[in-house]
DNA sequence: TTGAAAGCGCTAACAG
DNA sequence: CTGTTAGCGCTTTCAA
C-alpha cells in the first residue's frame, strides 16, 4: 500500500502539501493538486484509517450492540441496520459491531474507548438494564430502539399513534365492539400501545373489550390464542379484534377459526409489525407498518448529532396501515 | 483517557517495560509487573486500538457483509452472524460492518485496505457476482455464506446430505411415492439439494415425483403452492412432499388443504430451515434444522486460518432433522 | 502557495 | 530485567 509520503516523494512536493490536497484545502495551487490527485489515482491510495484516527483522536465510527434476542424481531432488526448503515455511510461513518461477552473482559465501553467511538446504537442486546447507563457514564452517546422502559435516548415507533391508527381503521369499517389483545404490560411499547387504545375507546365511547390482568410477555401464537378465547368467552360479541403484533393476530387467527368464525367474514383482524407473516397466513393479515426505514435513518441522524452529557428528547417515528384481507367492512 | 507513557510515568519506569507488561512478556521483574498492572488498572487504562494497529501495522478486524436480502433467509442470519461474532470475540476480534453505497466512492475493497481487514465475510449481499473476486484480487480471504455459484470459498448446510436426511425420514415412515419440490434450479443451493434427492430415489428404486421443468426461484409460498397442484395432476398419488424451503412447504399445505387432503393423515411434509415458521403454522412442519450456530462460529474459525493465495475447501456443516407435526407413519 | 518539523500512542529492536 | 530510540502514516502548526 502507497503512503502520502510516497505520493509526496513521486510528485515532488512535500507531506503536508500531499495531505492539504487530499483533504480538499483550498491553500494548494491547481497545477500541484491535479498531480498529486493523479499520482495517488494511479496508485491507487487508500488513507490509513489508524494513522487518522491516532492524529486526530476520532475515529468516525459508530457501535451497533446488535444481539440475537428471542422472537420474530430479528426479521426487522436486520432493515432497521440496513437504513442505519446507509445513512452512516453517508455521513462518513463506519460501523463497529461491539460485543460482550462473558468469557472476555472487554465490555462495550472500552471497546468504545479503544476505538475511539463515540455513539452508540443498540438494536438489541440481551441485558438492557445497565448498557446504556454504562455506556452514558464514559461519554457515549446512545440511542435504544424499543427499550423495555422509557429513556430519553429511546427511538421507536409512536405507539400511541399507530395503536389509534388499527382501532381508527376498524372504527371506518363500520367496528363498534373492538376487542384489543395486548402485549406485555411490563415494557414500554405494551403499555404504550394498551394506552393508545383505552385513549380511543374513551373517545368514542366504545365499550372496553379488553382482560386487563392479561400480560402478553412473550407475544406468542399461543397467548394470541388464549386470549382470544378469553375474550370470547367473557364479552357477548366481538367485531374486530386489534392486536399489539402479527404473531398474536395469528393465534387469534387460529381461534377463530377453530370456533368456526370466518375472517373477515364475522371478525376483523389487525395485527401490528408487518412481518411477512403477513402476507403468508390465510387470510393476508391488515397491519400495522413500522417505518424501519425511517427508524433506522433517523436512529443515525440523530445520533450524530446527539451530545452525551446534554438532555435529549425520545425519538417517535409515525407507523401507517396496510389493508390485506383480514378486515372488512362490517355487516 | 490515559496512555503508556503516563502509566510509565507514575510507576517509574520506562514505555517499554509498560508495554511489555500490558502485552504479556515474560522479561519483567514480578514486582515491576505488578506495580505497572495495579496502575494501569487504577487509572482505568484502555489500549488506543489506532496506535497498535499503526504499529503492528495490523487491526484485528475482521469485515462482514451483511445486507438485506429479499426472503426469509433474514431470520436466520442473525443467528449466524450472532455465533460468528463470539467466535470472532473469543479470538481478539472485532467486526466492522462493510457497506458499499453506489454514491460514495468507497467500495468494500477499500474499506478493508484503510482498515487493515485480512478477511471477510460475506453472509449476504446484492451483487454477489464480483464482491468476492474483488476483494480476493486485492489479497483479502473471503467466505460466502450460501453463495449463488459453487466456490472454494463458501460456507453452507450440505445440502446433498440434509436432503438425503428428509428424504430419509419419510422412507423411514414408511412412503415410497415421494414427491420434491425443488427450489431455484440456477443456484447452487437448489442444484445441490435436487442432486441429492435424484441420488436417492435411485438408490432406493423409487419413483421420481418431480417435475424437472420447474424452478422456484424466489421460494414463495405461491411457488410451493403451484409445484403441489402440478404434482397432484400429474401423479397419481402422493404420500409425502420433500420441500426445499419452509416458505415451500406452506404453500403445500395450503394446496393439500384446498384438496381436502389431510397432513399428516394423507401427506407427510418436510419443510426445509427450520425457521420461526415451523412452530407456528398448521399442522406444526417436520423439517430440516441447519446449524446456525456451527455455521457461524465455524465460518470465523476457518477464515482466520484462511490464506487468500492458497488454494481452500468449501465447508459443508451437517444438518438435522426436526420431527414436529407434519409427518406420520404411512398406513 | 509550499515545506519543515513535531507528535498522536504504541511496539520492537537493541543495548546496557 | 530495564531503558533508549526509532518509527508506524498521517495532520497540523508555523515559518518561509
Amino acid at each position: 500500500m502507497i503512503s502520502v509520503q510516497e505520493i509526496a516523494r513521486i510528485a515532488n512536493v512535500s507531506q503536508s502539501t500531499v495531505s492539504k490536497v487530499l483533504n480538499g484545502y483550498s491553500d494548494v495551487s491547481q497545477k500541484t493538486r491535479d498531480k498529486v490527485l493523479a499520482i495517488a489515482q494511479q496508485m491507487g491510495y487508500v488513507p490509513n484509517a489508524a494513522a487518522i484516527s491516532l492524529v486526530k483522536n476520532k475515529s468516525n465510527i459508530i457501535g451497533v450492540i446488535y444481539e440475537v434476542a428471542s422472537g420474530f424481531s430479528n426479521l426487522f432488526f436486520s432493515s432497521i441496520l440496513e437504513a442505519f448503515r446507509m445513512e452512516a455511510e453517508a455521513n462518513g461513518y463506519t460501523l463497529i459491531l461491539l460485543s460482550q461477552n462473558t468469557t472476555s473482559q472487554k465490555t462495550y465501553w472500552m471497546q468504545c474507548l479503544s476505538h475511539k467511538i463515540e455513539s452508540v446504537f443498540i438494536i438489541s442486546t440481551r441485558d438492557q438494564s445497565t448498557v446504556e447507563s454504562e455506556l452514558k457514564n464514559h461519554g457515549i452517546s446512545v440511542l435504544t430502539l424499543d427499550p423495555m422502559k422509557e429513556s430519553a435516548n429511546l427511538i421507536a415507533t409512536d405507539n400511541i399513534q399507530a395503536i389509534r391508527l388499527s382501532l381508527e381503521t376498524l372504527y371506518n369499517l363500520g367496528h363498534r365492539r373492538i376487542a384489543f389483545i395486548q402485549g406485555s404490560l411490563g415494557t414500554y411499547i405494551g403499555k404504550s400501545r394498551l394506552m393508545g387504545y383505552l385513549d380511543f375507546i374513551k373517545e368514542h365511547q366504545l365499550p372496553s373489550l379488553y382482560i386487563p390482568s392479561i400480560s402478553n410477555d412473550s407475544y406468542s401464537v399461543q397467548e394470541g390464542y388464549d386470549t382470544t378465547n378469553a375474550l370470547l368467552d367473557q364479552f357477548a360479541s366481538v367485531d374486530a379484534i386489534a392486536c399489539c403484533s402479527d404473531v398474536l393476530a395469528l393465534g387469534a387467527i387460529y381461534a377463530l377459526q377453530d370456533r368456526k368464525l370466518r375472517i373477515p367474514e364475522d371478525v376483523s383482524i389487525m395485527g401490528f409489525d408487518d412481518l411477512r407473516l403477513c402476507e403468508i397466513v390465510r387470510p393476508k393479515l391488515s397491519t400495522i407498518h413500522q417505518d424501519y426505514h425511517k427508524l433506522g435513518k433517523m436512529a443515525c441522524e440523530n445520533l450524530l448529532t446527539r451530545n452525551a452529557s446534554t438532555q435529549n428528547q425520545p425519538i417517535l417515528v409515525a407507523a401507517s396501515v396496510v389493508i390485506r384481507a383480514s378486515t372488512r367492512k362490517r355487516l
